[in-house]
DNA sequence: AATTTAAATGTGTTCGCACACACTTTTTTT
DNA sequence: AAAAAAAGTGTGTGCGAACACATTTAAATT
């Protein structure tokens, strides 16, 4: 309400104790008599006052480090959202003190994660961010960062254990609730639809046991029993097994009409089309690659849901930057909404410039 | 590069001047011969100068004025979200100086829109924002505040005359183009379609004409030559009217399948729909307002284009402090997303929180 | 009661920049 | 050539908060 913002000055003097002393109540340091501690409280309490975050920044001419645990998008295209988002929120935030260090692993070895974490570790940050790949090697970092008091955020995959600050991504399980939603609006008369889990091994990857989970839970919420749903699991590492494997399928399933891609290789799937002219099959799949954006302009890949990895990234930083710099409180769960992706929306979801700009 | 950012002082030092010549020079405020100033502007090209936004915040104690001329949402409860993003920006700016004026009119007044036009001028802001719904009676105001260089940005609808600063909206062609794809992945045999201009007057609002021209032209362009696609425009002050003429068309169009609502008034089919216990048309339209997600929820519209009414008033007070506040060069234009909204999705936008947040 | 120690409080400098003002040099006017 | 005006340049203070350090006051020790 009141125009004129109040100082540290304005609540000094109403206190009748000095900058100084409001300073010390303000950061909890001590050597203030309890008395002049509640005055001063109740105070800054009654006028609403709120710190001057640039004078703050500024006068505290503190860095805070930040560290980034991510895949290497070497070895899969999919981390490079992530990483730019990474660069951009660090690129806004770095005039408040943020510096992120970015430590990259191999997402296929468990030796390379360990090597990065333990640098990570060394490197004493003030906060770290990461995806936790590797269930099991990072319990022992989450215990560690935990005594060492350093606050770490998880994106891409959830893990309770250890209470991290924040879990920045999707809900997957809606994820697949919402594909059976497109799917089953795209194929009013009760067909066959395939769920392909391609290139991950489900038994790692809970979130497409979500995705499968939301999507069965589609079709049965809405009784429709009609519908035929079985699903499979692909590895195109060997290309001949791939397309014999569909193949076998589509052979044995004549009203096939949908397929669901819980990772981000629905690209694989519509070349398999593609090649084998089946046209009247309806792909939805996840991710912005450029694969997959190739069909989905061609119109063989309906839908496209967006993770908004570089949105998870950007966040990511974020929420650690309002918590180290800002003192603020940060949503345990952070879920990114489930864009829906077609060809004649596309355009506007590939500037993610205009999604971002951020500011305090 | 460099990780120690450079400062006016240390331009200053490289170039052998004061830190106020320099100053001189970075902000153009002349009194710098010009061999000194080209010797300044280079150094501060050569290290890449930035200047500390928080410092200049801090600095300069100068408050930015804006105006925003929005209309009451008393009259239309569309007009919330814009007021909503426009307060949640002033939140976010205020530490750097924007201070925001709102002037509401009755969008349906004339007289009521140059009145509070008028005191916006009167109160001779640094930036207007606005959506210029009467067209001929805002032109005069263009001129006007184009003579005081006070730079105007525009929302909601387009005007290119008086080149304003920016437009924030969406591409309401291509937003048409998407509810074509829509209708058309729900019902992929040939059908009737409705095109439905509800509570507008289509002489005055171009955009609803682009809209209606993309969704004819999804179908033409992709040979869809077998649907057949009908307009109306409808009224609901008169709702015995509304009803009898949506009466005659279901009964002169048997194979009616899709109605696609190019306004925010999507509801008031589907509470028709309703009535008369129609199952089988789906509905696309436009907006998350409650009596719309109400609908959406129960399933009888099928999707909602979101058009992100407080995005485009906290991006259209963003876009005016970049310029005034950050002298930054602002887009022209600034689509936002076409998102898609279902049942499935709604949740992930309603709470913008998340979409926003923002800093620099 | 004098002295030491600890607790409580106050003061001054700094952060990077903007802006007002003072000062110096050059140019113009008379 | 002296005086006035204009152009060019430098200095100092303030913005709001953080933090180190100085100072005062109260409690503990002798």
């Amino acid at each position: 309400m009141d125009n004129k913002s109040v100082r540290i000055k304005d609540i000094a003097l109403k206190a009748k104790v000095s900058i100084g002393t409001v300073d010390r109540v303000i950061h909890n340091r001590g050597r203030v008599s309890e008395k002049v501690r509640e005055r001063v409280l109740k105070i800054i309490n009654d006028t609403n006052y709120e710190p001057n975050l640039m004078a703050r920044a500024l006068g505290s001419n503190k860095i805070y480090n930040i560290a980034a645990l991510i895949p290497d998008h070497h070895y899969d295209s999919y981390w490079l959202a992530p990483k730019l988002g990474i660069e951009k929120a660090e690129q806004d935030l770095k005039q408040f003190g943020v510096s992120v260090g970015e430590f990259a692993f191999n997402p296929f070895s468990v030796e390379s994660f360990i090597e990065q974490a333990d640098k990570v570790t060394a490197s004493n940050p003030d906060g770290i961010f990461l995806s936790p790949v590797f269930y099991r090697e990072v319990l022992p970092f989450f215990e560690k960062w935990r005594n060492q008091n350093i606050p770490f955020v998880l994106f891409n995959t959830q893990i309770a254990e250890f209470d991290p600050l924040s879990y920045i991504g999707q809900d997957s399980y809606q994820s697949g609730f919402l594909a059976g939603k497109l799917i089953h609006y795209g194929q009013p008369n009760p067909c066959s639809i395939l769920i392909a889990h391609i290139d991950e091994e489900i038994s790692n990857a809970a979130h497409l046991i979500k995705k499968e989970q939301g999507f069965k839970n589609y079709f049965s919420q809405n009784h429709l029993t009609q519908y035929h749903i079985q699903k499979t699991e692909l590895n195109r590492s060997n290309f001949a097994a791939f397309t014999s494997q569909l193949d076998g399928i589509i052979e044995s399933t004549p009203d096939l009409a949908g397929i669901f891609v819980t990772t981000s290789k629905a690209h694989e799937i519509a070349k398999y089309l593609e090649q084998r002219f089946i046209k009247h099959i309806k792909i939805i799949g996840y991710d912005l690659l450029p694969p997959n954006l190739y069909f989905l302009n061609k119109g063989i890949i309906s839908f496209l849901i967006n993770q908004n990895p570089k949105g998870q990234g950007y966040w990511g930083i974020h929420q650690l930057t309002d918590y180290l710099v800002f003192k603020k409180e940060v949503p345990i769960l952070k879920y990114l909404p489930l864009d829906i992706i077609t060809k004649e929306n596309l355009n506007y979801y590939l500037d993610e410039e205009s999604r971002f700009t951020d500011f305090r």
